[in-house]
DNA sequence: TCATTTTACTACAAGGAGGTATTATTTCGT
DNA sequence: ACGAAATAATACCTCCTTGTAGTAAAATGA
C-alpha cells in the first residue's frame, strides 16, 4: 500500500517544478532542493521526457522544462510512466480468478478500496499538490 | 497496493488448512493443492509455526496442525509474521515529516482509504476466507 | 536398532528496484 | 575552434524478494 521510490520521487520533481511552471530546471538544481541522488534523478529525468511531462534541453545552460502543464499531469499517468498502475489493480488475495462473477471472500471490500485508491490518482493532477509538501521529508 | 506473495502464500495456506482445522497436514500434501513451490512453502511453514499460528510434528508421519483456531487469527497477525504491515501505513508520497497536524496534499483522502485498507486485515480472520477461494488460481 | 519419512537449516541463484560510476554527446560563450 | 557545462547512455553494483539445492536432524514403525 505504498507508491515505488521511484514513483514518489517523479512526483516530488514535477509537483516541485510546478512551482515555476514555465521555469527552466538543472539536473544540479533539483538535486540540491529535493532529497534524490544525483544519478538516479537524472535518469527519472529522462524517463519523464520520455513520458512527455518534461523536454530537455542539452548542452550548457540545459536542464528541463515543463512540456505539458501541470494542471494537465494527472498523478495516476506520472505513476503509469515510471512504475505501471497495473500493480495496484488486482485481487487483494493474488488469485487469479478472482472477479466480480467469481469473487473471493475479500472481493467486495476490495473493490471499493481500491476505487478509492485509484480514483486519488486519476482525480488529482501535478497542480493540486501542495507545493510546500515538498519540504516534508 | 498489493500483499507480497509470500503474505499471500501464508493466507492460502492457513485458509486451506482452516477446512479440517483439527486435521495433519504435510508439506507434501500442501505442495500438491496449493500452487507454491516445495521449498519455500516449507520455509513458510517454519516461520508460521515460530510466528504461533501451528506447530510442526517432525519425523515419519509428521506434519502441521493449528496452534491456534483459525478463527482467532487476524489476517494482519499473518502478514506481520510474514512481511509487516507496518510498510502499508506510510505517507503515500513518501513525505517523512507528513502528519495529521502538518499533512501533505493527500493526506486526508489517503488516511480514509488507508483505514478502509488497513481495517480489511485487522478485522477479518482466517475463518472469514472462504475456503473454496484456493482453487482460484 | 535402523530405514524411512518428514521437517529444519544453510547456502546459493535469478530478477527487479534503487543507486553509482564512467563515458559520450550536445550546445553555448568566448 | 575550443572549452566548459549540461544532459544521455551504458554498464555495473547492492539489496530484497522469490525460489532452488543440498544436507542435517528428528521421530516413528518395523
Amino acid at each position: 500500500m505504498k507508491l515505488t521510490n521511484t514513483s514518489e520521487y517523479a512526483l516530488r520533481i514535477l509537483t516541485f517544478m510546478a512551482r515555476n511552471p514555465e521555469g527552466l530546471f538543472s539536473a544540479k538544481s533539483l538535486v540540491e532542493k529535493l532529497n534524490i541522488s544525483d544519478k538516479y534523478l537524472r535518469r527519472l529525468m529522462t524517463d519523464l521526457a520520455k513520458a512527455g511531462f518534461i523536454y530537455s534541453i542539452q548542452g550548457r545552460d540545459g536542464g528541463y522544462r515543463f512540456a505539458k502543464m501541470p494542471n494537465d499531469i494527472f498523478l495516476s499517468e506520472v505513476i503509469d510512466a515510471v512504475e505501471g498502475m497495473k500493480k495496484y489493480t488486482g485481487c487483494v488475495l493474488g488469485f487469479e480468478k478472482c472477479s466480480d462473477e467469481n469473487p473471493c471472500a475479500m472481493h467486495n471490500s476490495w473493490v471499493s478500496v481500491r476505487a478509492e485508491f485509484v480514483k486519488m490518482f486519476t482525480t488529482k493532477t501535478i497542480s493540486d499538490l501542495d507545493i510546500n509538501d515538498v519540504s516534508k521529508f
